[in-house]
DNA sequence: GCGCATAATGCCTTCATCGTCATATACCAC
DNA sequence: GTGGTATATGACGATGAAGGCATTATGCGC
């Protein structure tokens, strides 16, 4: 079962890093779901978080970068939107490992 | 296509951020793939990565903690393991996010 | 052209984490 | 018990990013 698999190397592994570090800030994951229940001008972010305007620009901007969202702009608006399904699958997994973990504390409650 | 799922939690917002934090290091990326290949001792991983003892065993604690590896002693030595698959599985996904893209970058260039 | 609204960017402070050095702890040999 | 080795932890400086304020850029109505 040690299944010995090839090193990624270095630059993958700093590759992997980055975009994991994309997803370890509640303000932007909150952004990829809001993104995800509909297109949405900054405004409207704005609005369903209560973040500033600023930071909520920059952290687009960030996604944009990775290819997770993009943007159109409507006149003065910039309508944005979340682009794939891949942050869904990872918090999917990352789910269910979570509830793995609680599954396994609670049998461990209940056998001492 | 919109396919609005509902909103996490925020606390499951935070669980998720702080879980991809985790990965959003290249040395605790390393020192989880080095263990891939098998369960190894500190001193091996010093020699494997060429990090200091107190940093690698101070990212060992955080992987442990997250239940990401698991250690047993063996007299003197701590004999560190990786848990289960999850890991793995996220960097696939990853690693089939960046190939698209950069294939998609190929095929904008060839366009041109 | 001039206002007005929306969004993006420079600058700044604050805060968290990395990574190292030194020290403490645990284990074995003797 | 002492000495020696392997690992974990406290303290610390350095580095990077979050997040807000102020400003700038951009587009529309007039």
């Amino acid at each position: 079962m040690g299944a010995a698999g090839s090193m990624p190397s270095p630059q993958l592994l700093e590759e992997y890093s980055q975009f994991f570090r994309l997803l370890s800030e509640p303000t932007r994951l909150q952004l990829l779901c809001q993104l995800k229940q509909g297109a949405i001008d900054v405004a409207g972010l704005i609005e369903a978080t209560g973040f500033s305007q600023s930071h909520i620009s920059r952290q687009l901007g960030q996604l944009q970068r990775a290819g997770l969202v993009s943007c159109e702009r409507d006149g003065v608006r910039t309508i944005w939107s979340a682009d794939n399904n891949l942050v869904d699958d990872l918090c999917s997994l990352v789910q269910n490992r979570l509830r793995q973990r609680l599954e396994a504390q609670l049998q461990q409650l209940a056998a001492s």
